[in-house]
DNA sequence: AACGGAAGTC
DNA sequence: GACTTCCGTT
């Protein structure tokens, strides 16, 4: 009421908090369990929204290379962020202090020399988008990175007791309805933030990352669009947006960085299970869950067979459709500076999601992943292309 | 500008 | 836990 402060840039009524065209992130990643007892947005979760709306370019944007981001405006930033969580003292200072805490969390680094350049741990924003994926390819992802296997532990971490954590099964009180995309869990169990952070474990008290991006991530286009990644696979590309009839600016996606998925996707490949192993009827009837794979994930088990992450991720992964229509996000966009005040203490509750118990298929995927994740990176894009 | 310790807030 | 605030240091 006193806090004219919150923009609702993201909290738009028809929709849910942190709609981010662009990027997909898990709804635990935004926020009460991550942060529990508070529902705030995080800083980098904010940093995200701002890069990708096209009226922020002269406040922050992408630049550089893979993940770089320059804060052009330090001041602006700061305000909005200042904004966004009602702290109208909020300056760069502080801003940047918040951003430096991120460095052991290894979600950003600062890219030394260049002022206000920041640079996201992308490979964490995979991670985020495609959780199994990484963990499929961890081994030889990890073995390709600065910060490669021997030397980093988490990469030993991920067995398949990992794996058996993340995939399993929801508690028999917890509730089995899916919820649309962008409802968040509200009943989250301990159990599912226990499989989040031992898969994205820079989201707790992670410690593994690399500073560069595994080269199986493919570097970004410079000129070409969509076929310059070697597997068509657009990380800050969710699918999970309304594509068709969307009108997000190209400019939102820097070619450089990442080509404008609704003018370059190409036909994807789609894990979409079998509809008796998906309960559809939380997605959007009209439109067809999708997603690019990378190759990696080319020969696995699709349709009905692979079954990552049964629940948000999954649903995530293959394009769903988010509540409310792309109009009202673009009508949005411009309003970060909102000074709504009631929403400052408004709340976005969300419907607890489910997942589903599939036992064999958990084993069936433990074992092609262990496989895969075992061979020479060549041999693997070669069988999986 | 950038860093990071320390204490405080929610 | 994720900042926010303050501040001394590089």
């Amino acid at each position: 009421m006193d806090c004219s402060c919150v923009s609702d840039l993201l909290l738009t009524p028809s929709m849910p908090a942190l709609w981010t065209p662009g990027f997909a992130f898990p709804d635990w990643a935004y926020k009460p369990e991550s942060s529990p007892g508070s529902r705030q947005i995080q800083l980098w979760h904010f940093i995200l929204e701002l890069l990708q709306k096209e009226e922020y370019q002269n406040v922050i944007a992408w630049q550089g290379d893979y993940g770089e981001f320059v804060i052009k405006d330090p001041d602006e930033v700061a305000r909005l962020w200042g904004i966004r969580k009602c702290k109208p003292h909020m300056n760069y200072d502080k801003l940047s202090r918040a951003l430096r805490y991120y460095y052991n969390k290894r979600i950003l680094h600062k890219t030394k020399g260049k002022r206000f350049t920041y640079k996201f741990n992308f490979s964490k924003v995979v991670l985020v988008n495609y959780p199994l994926l990484d963990m499929a390819n961890s081994s030889f992802l990890l073995a390709q990175s600065p910060f490669s296997g021997a030397h980093n532990p988490e990469c030993g971490s991920l067995t398949p007791e990992a794996l058996q954590t993340l995939f399993s099964p929801p508690r028999l009180g917890d509730p089995g309805n899916r919820s649309p995309l962008f409802e968040r869990q509200v009943q989250n169990s301990e159990a599912e933030k226990l499989r989040m952070e031992t898969a994205f474990p820079f989201l707790g008290s992670g410690v593994s990352g690399y500073s560069k991006p595994p080269s199986l991530l493919a570097p970004y286009s410079r000129n070409l669009p969509f076929t310059d990644y070697p597997w068509s696979f657009n990380p800050y590309l969710s699918g999970a947006f309304p594509l068709a009839g969307s009108k997000l600016p190209g400019s939102l996606y820097p070619p450089h960085f990442y080509p404008n998925p609704l003018a370059q996707m190409p036909t994807p490949v789609s894990i979409l299970p079998g509809e008796a192993n998906l309960e559809r009827s939380a997605l959007t009837p009209s439109t067809p869950a999708r997603v690019c794979l990378p190759p990696s994930l080319g020969t696995l088990p699709l349709r009905g067979e692979l079954h990552p992450l049964p629940g948000r991720t999954e649903r995530q992964a293959m394009g769903e459709t988010p509540v409310g229509g792309a109009k009202e996000d673009l009508a949005s966009d411009s309003e970060l500076e909102i000074t709504d005040v009631s929403e400052c203490s408004s709340e976005n509750d969300f419907s607890p999601d489910s997942v589903e118990e599939r036992p064999g298929l958990l084993q069936h995927t433990m074992r092609k992943y262990k496989a895969l994740a075992n061979k020479p990176k060549e041999a693997t894009a070669g069988q999986l292309s």
